[in-house]
RNA sequence: GCCCAGGUGGUGGAAUUGGUAGACACAAGGGACUUAAAAUCCCUCGAAGGCAACUUCGUGCCGGUUCAAGUCCGGCUCUGGGCACCA
């Protein structure tokens, strides 16, 4: 019964093993490093699936590098500042640090027993003073340079709960708990500059060889570069102009209506004089001005009865005033070109505006009739620009914009300045003072860190400083008058936007220590694919801050990325009173007669999938999986069951067979002992097959993980090996030789499988060679090069590219050797008649195509 | 709406550079062992015809390039992620 699998027992040996002897704490050393880092996750309570994928893979990547003797940074930490605390703050009515520490020492728990190879020694809580001490300090840093700034900028206020609520928090345009309709507001914020570093962060995108292209295209789409050309507009009969910019001047006189934002200078000017302007503009006040709401908006627009000289042609414009202009892009006011532009079009479609084509191709009929022709091509209906082409075009017309419309060629990007505030408690509380006389004072770094007030009643308001009024009142650090403490958070971006450096050198005289330089930059960064924009770029931005006070010295901060894809599961909601979805955790679901229904009766409706997510409550439980199968088989599944970079729809019945693999290979191994035979000196066919396969399957494994960052892969080929082992292996009538494959197959396959699943096959090889845990050599493998050639090989033999049979055959043979074989071959005589072949084409050693008339 | 992915058997997936589609698993069905069940082991498993050899069709849809297309090109469609205060 001793040698029966049991993996709760061995698993908690081993991770006490490795706990005891500090077995992933490292320090610099001579060894080549490698700093493998996964996302640290917010500590929500427990670790969901999508934790466990990402951590899993992490640890493998580790582990693997650990034996390829690499001096392996791992560690692990906590992003703990965040919405979620206070909302369970306000719910059970417990602060929030309390909360939060009370996860985290859960969620560590649960790591431990995912066997995570972390080093604890650097564990991060960003929500300790001493950490965020240096993110203070840092910012005042940036503010001594100039890239902070303080502009009023648009917050959801939620009248009833007297609070500023997150995007997330607003449903409908409603508070999602006081369901009070939400006002805009705006009020002061902090800003960082990271529009100074557009190109910077644009071109060091390309020494990011070993990330996915798709989250660097991602990130250049997102930053967005536009060449155009910005220009003036003069309004007929008035001293007034406004400026606009363009990407496509070459459709100049294709432009036969000009439109402002409801937030410009001329929209609210007029808005004083006219009522319906005025009305028009309020209307757009409240609405919802999220990128995706503004691009699904009704086009709407109101004409002011202004009209605009067109620079070129001196024809009068309409200028219209519409709610899909941005006062953030360009300069809050376009030309609108209708023919060529489908924004444009549509709006003129809807308030019958002249539409006129201008641009031209050979290829492509145009009907702008149907839609917008926004394709480049040649000018017509241009005057003496007629025949150009766009970069001709766009040189004269813009030549010509400026010497009459103060014309300037200018380069635009999407990319805002990162807004920083946050009206929250639960955040690191921006280190500035509000003095009367000296105005915004940062925080002396004596005087840091500036620790949040302890909390007594937490109010249903929902949190903020600004209530804390003892906490408020100061000194300014200046004039030593009074003074008050400025009450905003920061973004919790911006905890995670360093955490990485603090990892490799943390130390409590600085921000970073000297010891970082050793590790930094990351080698292998891993996380979800929906952090591929902000985080990934405010990471990025923060590490060139930091490059350039002299922290670090690299300036990219991840080498390799690896953008794991979601966890998805089903998740299913009911209708309340109101009609709105409350969303229903799936341990909670009966099916019953009648469908699924909650524990009380509901009747519950299947949303489909989507991302495991605290709000729609679709999580799985890992705990419950640790306690039934194991550790082991979590990792093993959750590796095997999709290729990592994709997202993986849960599903609770295929688990078992990880389960059962593990238990096969247990019961394969343990009956066997290693006896140390000596390589013998010549292989018979069979067991020189099975050698083969044996390196084979190593060469597949090591590139897999170390190139093409594929788990799912190595795992089926070390189980295809597996299968190969001959029945008789098993039997007591072995040779010498074949105890020696079978052996050296073996250790292979538990180390191969040891970064995926490093307990049970830790526990193996100590029962396999009779060593104690210490003395094992887990060095990966050693690939033999010269068995990885084959004396006979398989030649698929098609005709027209149709499989038609195959030949065994020594390797190595020409086409004139392979080609009268292939012609004879049974099964091909049928379709060939040697006369008919008009070409042969063979791939050495894998196909012969015999093409027929 | 915009940007980025993905779509292959009943299911998850494999096919790495254009070269044998369905590896490896899950589920299902059949069998062995057992008094019985569980566990374990063995067999079958894309569709149709033959019921063997083999043939035809088949990788979301429509079209193209090629001796050869899941893979490349053009157009669609559906699903997922992001869209700046969820992290």
């Amino acid at each position: 019964m001793a040698d029966e699998y049991n993996p709760q027992v061995i698993e908690k040996c081993l991770q006490r093993f490795w706990e005891e002897n500090r077995s992933y704490v490292v320090k610099a050393n001579n060894c080549p490093k490698y700093y493998c880092l996964s996302m640290f996750p917010y500590p929500s309570g427990k670790l969901h699936m999508g934790h466990v994928r990402n951590y899993t893979i992490g640890d493998v990547i580790s582990r693997f590098k650990r034996m390829n003797g690499f001096n392996v940074l791992q560690p692990m930490g906590w992003d703990a500042f965040g919405l979620p605390a206070e909302n369970a703050a306000i719910e059970n009515n417990v602060a929030p640090g309390l909360w939060t520490e009370k996860n985290i020492a859960h969620m560590k728990e649960q790591f431990k027993r995912l066997g995570y190879s972390y080093d604890w020694d650097r564990e991060i809580n960003t929500s300790d003073p001493k950490y965020f001490k240096w993110e203070q300090w840092f910012f005042t840093k940036l503010l001594e340079k100039g890239l902070v700034y303080r502009k009023k900028s648009e917050v959801n206020w939620d009248p009833v709960d007297e609070t500023v609520l997150a995007n997330e928090q607003v449903v409908d345009g409603k508070g999602w708990r006081s369901g009070a309709l939400i006002e805009k507001r705006k009020i002061d914020q902090y800003f960082l500059k990271i529009t100074n570093y557009c190109e910077d962060l644009l071109e060091s995108l390309i020494e990011l060889e070993n990330w996915p292209t798709q989250v660097k295209l991602m990130q250049e789409n997102w930053i967005g570069k536009s060449n155009g050309v910005s220009f003036e507009f003069k309004i007929s009969e008035s001293k007034d102009y406004f400026r606009v910019f363009t990407t496509r001047p070459d459709t100049i006189f294709g432009a036969t209506y000009c439109a402002l934002a409801a937030e410009h200078p001329i929209s609210l000017k007029l808005a004083k004089e006219n009522s319906a302007i005025a009305k028009f503009i309020d209307a757009q006040k409240n609405l919802d001005k999220t990128a995706a709401s503004i691009a699904k908006l009704e086009k709407e627009g109101i004409d002011t009865g202004l009209k605009a000289i067109h620079p070129l042609t001196q024809e009068l414009l309409p200028i219209w005033i519409a709610n899909f202009i941005l006062m953030d892009y360009g300069e809050g006011a376009v030309m609108c070109v209708p023919a060529h532009d489908q924004r444009d079009w549509e709006f003129a479609s809807k308030y019958g505006l002249k539409i006129t084509q201008v641009i031209t191709q050979d290829s492509i009929q145009a009907d702008i009739t149907m839609s917008a022709f926004e394709e480049k091509g040649i000018l017509i209906n241009s005057q003496e620009f007629n025949g150009l082409n766009f970069a001709e075009a766009f040189d004269a017309v813009s030549e010509i914009l400026k010497t009459n419309s103060s014309g300037k060629i200018e380069i635009n990007y999407k990319l805002r300045d990162w807004g920083i505030s946050r009206q929250r408690y639960w955040g690191c509380p921006i280190p500035v003072v509000h003095c009367k006389d000296c105005g915004i004072v940062p925080v002396p770094e004596s005087d840091l860190p500036v620790e949040l007030p302890k909390i007594e009643n937490i109010s249903t308001r929902g949190l903020n400083l600004n209530s804390f009024e003892d906490w408020k009142k100061t000194i300014c650090p200046k004039c030593k008058m009074p003074a008050e403490r400025e009450t905003d958070t920061f973004d919790t971006f911006f905890e995670s936007s360093w955490y990485f450096a603090r990892f490799a050198g943390p130390t409590n005289d600085g921000m970073i220590s000297e010891e970082s330089k050793y590790w930094l930059p990351v080698d292998q960064y891993i996380g979800g694919i929906e952090h591929a924009i902000l985080h990934l770029l405010y990471a990025r931005f923060f590490n060139k801050l930091m490059l350039e006070e002299g922290l670090i010295e690299n300036s990219e901060p991840f080498s390799k990325l690896l953008t794991q894809g979601m966890v998805l599961a089903d998740a299913y909601y009911y209708l309340n009173k109101d009609g709105n979805p409350v969303w229903v955790d799936r341990s909670k679901i009966l099916q019953s007669e009648a469908g699924l229904v909650t524990n009380d009766g509901q009747k519950v409706i299947k949303d489909g999938m989507s991302k495991m997510s605290k709000s729609k409550l679709n999580g799985v439980d890992p705990e419950e999986l640790i306690e039934k199968y194991g550790a082991d088989t979590i990792r093993l599944y959750t590796m095997f069951a999709a290729p990592a970079d994709q997202s993986l729809e849960w599903s609770d019945t295929s688990i078992e067979g990880s389960a059962r693999f593990i238990k096969r290979l247990w019961n394969l191994v343990i009956p066997i002992k290693y006896k140390n035979i000596q390589e013998p000196t010549e292989l018979t066919k069979n067991t020189k097959a099975l050698r083969y396969k044996i390196h084979k399957t190593l060469e597949k494994v090591t590139h897999d993980i170390n190139e093409r960052g594929s788990y799912n892969t190595p795992i089926a080929a070390v189980m295809e090996l597996i299968n190969a082992i001959p029945e008789n292996f098993k039997s007591q009538d072995v040779t010498q030789e074949e105890q020696f494959v079978f052996q050296e197959l073996i250790r292979y396959v538990l180390l191969m499988l040891h970064p995926f699943i490093p307990h049970v096959t830790l526990e193996l090889l100590s029962k396999f060679e009779e060593r104690n845990y210490e003395t094992i050599n887990i060095s990966w493998p050693e690939l033999k090069e010269e068995l990885l050639t084959l004396d006979e090989v398989e030649i698929v033999i098609q005709v027209n590219g149709k499989v038609r049979g195959k030949l065994v055959c020594k390797a190595g043979m020409e086409q004139r050797e392979i080609e009268p074989l292939a012609i004879e071959h049974e099964n091909v005589t049928k379709f060939v008649d040697s006369k008919n072949i008009v070409k042969v084409i063979y791939i050495k050693d894998k196909i012969i195509n015999l093409v027929l008339k």
